[in-house]
DNA sequence: TTTT
DNA sequence: TTTT
């Protein structure tokens, strides 16, 4: 009845943006946040807590936000599951973000992003455009198998 | 630097009350907690999120609460990691609890539990009564692999 | 730029709905939290703290919920001020809530309330009818000062 | 039974450093919190939050952050009262933070703060210098009255 | 498979 | 009485 996350960290890589088949945005990223004590051995550890977003606030993540940038989540868990290429079952604990937060200094601009206009509508060519490159998997750029559909949209 | 999670939601099984190697109290659950709108095909859903207790709140949430209990759950996020029977490794996001509430009626008593003393210490003999039964496995009461160790007690 | 607050706690009174000036309906309770610890002097305390709910919650609040219901609230803290009688300022921080959890047997039913469909329209002549009462102040039912304005409005 | 406040903000002036009777550091300070959203008249508004931190994390604060900092301050809300010299009762609604992080560069130092230790123990001889000071106040700096008694230690 |  |  109630389901709230509130995370402060960093980046672990730039954020990946894709399309569901219906063309709605989402922007998958993982946040390191270390943890406040050291564990047995006296070292520092980190958790990483995947992080999804949809819609306007995928294509502003995916546009402003990079590897290292310090942000503040909030959102709720989700657990999604998919089937993989040996039909197992695969079950994935993620946060669903409804707002993003960047905590570092207003003078971070788009990062390695030919996108001039990063507040714009996702470019309608777009799946088309990778759905060329890559028949079976149309919305990866990357040739890993996508495992967010549009049964996954939170709302 | 932050991570904090709060859940409200029923179990969906009686908790599991298991000891580490080295005899730390470990009970896991599972909370149902309903979302708050219907999905695309107009029906209800759940999100089902792994929980974790450890050590003193372990014993009392395995002797105080049951399949449907409501409970109010703070703690944070955890990614854990185990390689499974196959090799293959396996990561586990579940919630460390640091807080538990109850949120149903006072008039709830311990349930399918012989324990009289739910808060005294946990009884020396089960580990190794335990173990006499399950030689790979000692601290698992039902044959499913344990993964949970020492390593991952969270202070 | 985050603000969240999550309580849960019993409402110390039935809740008071009125409508401001230009008639959205605002709902004021307090919640009683028991601190989970006892003070020096070994008595257990509780904290008073006020909450403010607008527009339909407000409505629903009114109609559902009443003295020592047990509530979830998800909100912001907000400070407002006034200047009171005496021409002091008077600063009240309080919590606004957007989300608000009836953690309560559902067989709950509206109590001291004769508004058959707590879930309809607020009734537009409700608030000539106060300002009829009470010209000085329109909108409060029970003669106390009423501090809250349109310009409380949270968005 | 639940009271959890997460806040990210500004510090609107240097925190304040004071002792209570009986010698335990506490430390107030304000949070700017701009809201997500403009008012009606499309301003952009903020909340201006009381924050209190007690003992080590008190020294911290106290020694490290300073006006226009930006941190992340995890509490629970409480109301306190106090006599004012008219003898009215005054309530104050404040968070008590347990935890709290410095969002911004490691680089910035202790400022306008002539402690060269600032994790050091509190002076013995400050409480005594202040009475010397200010019979009537002893804790106060500014000739304000302190309104935080040892009562209020929240453990 | 991880961040500063 | 407020911060960037």
């Amino acid at each position: 009845m109630l389901n709230r996350v509130i995370l402060i960290g960093r980046l672990t890589k730039d954020p990946e943006l894709r399309y569901t088949p219906s063309g709605v945005a989402v922007t998958q990223f993982t946040l390191a946040i270390d943890r406040p004590y050291k564990n047995q051995q006296g070292e520092k550890e980190a958790d990483f807590i995947p992080v999804v977003t949809w819609r306007q606030l995928a294509e502003t993540c995916a546009n402003y936000l990079g590897k290292g940038r310090l942000v503040a989540v909030e959102g709720r868990l989700q657990v999604r599951h998919y089937d993989n290429n040996e039909g197992r079952r695969v079950y994935v604990t993620e946060v669903v973000a409804d707002n993003v937060r960047f905590l570092e200094s207003s003078t971070a601009k788009p990062q390695n992003n030919n996108n001039m206009d990063p507040f714009g509508e996702p470019p309608a060519e777009r799946s088309s455009f990778n759905a060329n490159q890559n028949q079976s998997n149309p919305f990866s750029d990357d040739g890993k198998p996508i495992d967010i559909s549009d049964d996954d949209l939170p709302f």
